[in-house]
DNA sequence: AACGCGGGGTC
DNA sequence: GACCCAGCGTT
């Protein structure tokens, strides 16, 4: 980033800030706790959402101390409907200790105001900027997007390395004359011109500044990656009895719940896992009717596992690592048995638990 | 590095 | 119905 560009962007943002910012009531106040109670409410929050809800609160809680001596559940009450419920949890909390520590006195920099429960990069960023003009950086969802199409980053920003990135270049731009209005210009176009989709490029006041723009590539910033959908995988497992005692094998190490018991399970769906058992377990079954199904998310997993009695119609045989054996449910019920396999056992055994 | 956490707006 | 929103804490 050239000085001269550096210089335009400032220049150019803080000018169409003037010009365009909303007259929000938070913008209306000099007082930091106020100013601290907005962004919380303005977390994964939209600005209209919170409102109603900012006036209701500092009307009834002006201060920290006012919240600190003031029952959760009229805090709560006052916070029902905005989702998040923890974070007026912590801002109770965090306003205890300020007036614990502090007297009630807002801490007047970052990285004081992050030590605070519920403040973090972002707000405690807000706060000092805004109102205490320290030179740092506020970056939420909004400068990610607007940076990242200014700069055109292409690293995802729904990545650690991301949105390091994002901040080390917003670290840079932030003036120290202005650096709160600075960051709620970045904010404000976020909000109203460069929009996630079809921003509105034609009014941009940075659209000569805007890398993005220049290489036509602005409907492909920002990069993410995507979060996968965890993968469907279907299963059959087996229920194997001989007086008493069913046939359970260990996971391998290593693995998915690696090290744990289960029932002999393969992933293949109907006749077809007759012959995985053979292959995975040396088991020469017969499959008998369905008894029941397991559906179990895993981050990555989709597991649909079907539950079926088995008839053993060969000795256990074969050289393979998963050898199963009998064991009696006394037995099992000592053995380390994951959530999943202790539904699976309910199943098998007609809705009677397994004892932990 | 990935999730849970709430509720609502948008396309 | 998927995506996104003035994120943070936990694992």
């Amino acid at each position: 980033m050239t000085p001269q560009r550096t210089a335009a962007l400032r220049r150019r943002l803080l000018a169409w800030f003037d010009a365009h910012r909303r007259d929000l009531p938070w913008r209306r106040t000099p007082d930091p706790w106020r100013i601290w109670v907005s962004e919380v409410m303005l977390q994964q929050t939209r600005v209209e959402t919170v409102i109603p809800y900012y006036e209701r609160f500092v009307t009834a809680f002006p201060t920290a101390a006012a919240l600190a001596t003031a029952p959760v559940e009229q805090a709560l009450r006052l916070w029902a409907g905005l989702g998040y419920y923890s974070r007026v949890r912590n801002l109770k909390r965090a306003a205890e200790a300020t007036v614990a520590e502090r007297g009630g006195v807002v801490p007047d920099r970052a990285a004081k105001l992050a030590e605070l429960p519920g403040v973090g990069p972002y707000i405690s960023g807000a706060v000092a900027s805004i109102a205490f003009n320290e030179r740092v950086p506020a970056v939420d969802g909004n400068v990610l997007r607007v940076l990242s199409r200014v700069c055109a980053i292409e690293t995802p920003i729904n990545t650690l390395p991301g949105r390091e990135e994002i901040t080390g270049i917003a670290a840079n731009l932030v003036p120290s004359k202005r650096p709160g209005d600075f960051n709620q210009s970045l904010m404000e176009l976020g909000a109203a011109v460069c929009v996630p989709r079809n921003p509105d490029c034609a009014t941009c006041p940075v659209r000569g500044q805007c890398a993005a723009f220049e290489r036509g590539v602005v409907d492909e910033l920002p990069r993410r990656v995507a979060k996968r959908k965890p993968r469907i995988v279907h299963a059959v497992a087996a229920v194997v009895r001989k007086r008493g005692k069913l046939l359970i094998a260990r996971r391998a190490e290593g693995g998915l719940l690696g090290g744990l018991w289960r029932l002999p399970a393969v992933e293949a769906t109907g006749k077809s896992a007759e012959g995985a058992f053979r292959r995975e377990y040396g088991l020469d079954l017969a499959l008998g009717p369905r008894v029941g199904e397991v559906r179990h998310l895993f981050t990555h997993v989709d597991l649909r596992l079907e539950v079926h009695e088995a008839k053993l119609v060969a000795p256990i045989s074969g050289d393979v690592q998963a050898r199963p054996k009998w064991s009696t449910l006394d037995s099992i019920a000592k053995h380390a048995v994951s959530t999943l396999d202790r539904r699976v056992l309910a199943i098998a055994l007609n809705g009677d638990p397994v004892a932990e």
